[in-house]
DNA sequence: TGAAATGTTGGGGCG
DNA sequence: ACGCCCCAACATTTC
């Protein structure tokens, strides 16, 4: 096979974006067999994203994926580019640079991504470059899984069947062996200089629960199937457990693919465990579909997708709550330990996820999007379909949405997924004295239970900040106002 | 991927 | 022995 013709070796840009990994990186896999050359980099944009500009437990994410996945190429001869920039005027100074003729990269489906890929596109193969996008972050792209008609799906359940029937089999392209150096003379800028770390150190914990990276990402995923993805189905919904995987924020950043996922489920030799595989696919099958409802209904990521809801009377006034939802000082210990889990680790388990949201949204009447705005600051693994879906999912005004009068109780929601109030313990540490009979209502508790346990209500912990009763009666009545008719 | 209110049933205490 | 009542326990309906 004749390919440096003219003595003139070919050179291209791998521009890694939210793909970072080596293993089954299509864009990656492409250049390396078009070319002799290979680039690849990172460009740090100014404040993109729209109204969704990358939050700081995301940027302290990617700071540290950025700094694997530099080893990870260094393993392998070459090294991460990293330029601070506009995209488009940053990707053609580097293609300027090193003689570039392509550049390969992995598709995004943010719709202020979609637009400013499409416009790089256009405007590079204008002139006369080689533009070549592909697939890594989703089994199917968005716009492969259509209803009869060609209208996209609303309801997750016919959405998943027809996700099944196309199959979930898509073979992972292998990591390249070996990658020729990156020439000297092509500069970058120092990872610390992105100043994506936060100024101020509150991600000091954060160490203690995350590793990012390819590898680590890898190697979370094998220790999932090992041993917890046959008691998945049944321990998934328990915060106090360590039942689920933790892929979310490396399939975020693309450090795993869905494809690689599936496959180990796949793969995984005691069928015995096939009711974990099938749940577990059908998880990233939620996330499958909140990609196909970002990319068909781009204004959801602020705007509710039910029109009604638009004209949703709203609690007024509501920052004081607001304030002692973020900071986990509701008085609901279920809800108090799922927002400090999330302050100290980026993270929170889904139940709990479902059940501070439900308690924002309901019990408090406060805009899902304040909710969504303070997730998306605060997860490692923000994400604007995931966010945006479950988001409206709780709220009620999105697609496939939990009915308007399903209205999670904390308490009881508290006793049947951490009945021992282990979860609690951890995170609510000035409750950890109180028995599990009262640890999830600690105001029901006798002042002598409360004098053993050191807990002092009002003062070392608060009451509840409203009555769950009251307060969901005040929301059924509210969602009567919109009902449809 | 709810919770609360309401309805039904059946065991057991008791006159 | 029987009927009455109470009330868990479970089922159904409603929000």
């Amino acid at each position: 096979m004749v390919r440096a013709d003219w003595g003139v070796m070919k050179t291209a840009v791998v521009w890694f974006r939210r793909d970072l990994r080596l293993t089954d990186n299509p864009a990656l896999a492409a250049a390396v067999a078009a070319a002799e050359r290979i680039v690849p980099v990172y460009i740090h944009g100014p404040v993109s994203g729209g109204n969704w500009p990358m939050g700081s437990a995301s940027r302290w994410w990617l700071h540290h994926s950025l700094e694997a996945l530099d080893g990870s190429l260094r393993r392998l001869g070459s090294r991460l580019v990293t330029r601070r920039g506009a995209e488009f005027q940053s990707l053609v100074r580097l293609m300027i640079e090193t003689g570039a003729g392509s550049v390969y990269w992995n598709r995004l489906y943010e719709p202020t991504a979609i637009a400013r890929d499409t416009e790089i596109e256009r405007v590079l193969r204008g002139e006369g470059l080689t533009v070549e996008t592909f697939n890594s972050a989703l089994l199917n792209e968005p716009w492969e899984i259509q209803r009869e008609g060609g209208q996209p799906y609303r309801k997750f359940t016919p959405f998943w069947k027809a996700v099944r029937q196309r199959g979930l089999d898509r073979a992972p392209e292998l990591p390249p062996k070996a990658l020729p150096p990156v020439a000297e003379t092509v500069a970058g800028v120092p990872l610390e200089e992105l100043g994506l770390l936060p100024r101020i150190p509150w991600d000091a914990g954060f160490h203690e629960f995350w590793r990012a990276g390819e590898q680590a990402a890898r190697q979370r995923l094998d220790e999932f199937v090992a041993s917890a993805l046959g008691r998945y189905p049944a321990q998934r919904d328990r915060p106090d457990l360590p039942a689920t995987s933790r892929l979310s924020p490396h399939l975020h950043f693309g450090e795993i693919g869905p494809r690689q996922v599936v496959q180990a489920m796949r793969d995984d030799s005691a069928w015995i465990w096939k009711d974990g595989a099938e749940a577990y696919n059908r998880e990233l099958g939620w996330r499958e579909f909140a990609y196909h409802l970002l990319y068909h209904f781009p204004e959801t990521t602020d705007e509710p997708l039910e029109p009604r809801f638009a004209g949703f009377p709203w609690a007024e006034g509501y920052q004081a709550h607001l304030a002692a939802w973020q900071q986990g000082r509701t008085g609901l210990p279920l809800v108090d330990a799922g927002m400090r889990e999330l302050w100290h680790t980026g993270w929170m388990h889904n139940r709990v996820r479902m059940v501070v949201a439900s308690f924002l949204t309901k019990n408090l009447l406060i805009p899902w999007q304040e909710g969504a705005r303070w997730f998306w600051d605060i997860l490692v693994d923000a994400d604007l379909a995931n966010n945006t879906l479950g988001w409206q999912w709780t709220a009620g005004c999105g697609a496939d949405a939990a009915p308007y009068f399903r209205i999670f109780n904390p308490v009881l929601q508290g006793q049947r997924f951490d009945p021992e109030g282990a979860y609690v313990r951890r995170w609510v540490p000035e409750l950890a004295g109180l028995p599990a009979a009262y640890i999830h209502k600690p105001w029901r508790a006798p002042s002598s239970v409360l004098e053993k346990a050191g807990v002092r209500l009002d003062n070392t912990y608060p009451r509840p900040i409203v009555d769950l009763k009251g307060s969901r009666e005040r929301a059924l009545a509210a969602f009567e106002r919109i009902k449809k008719r």
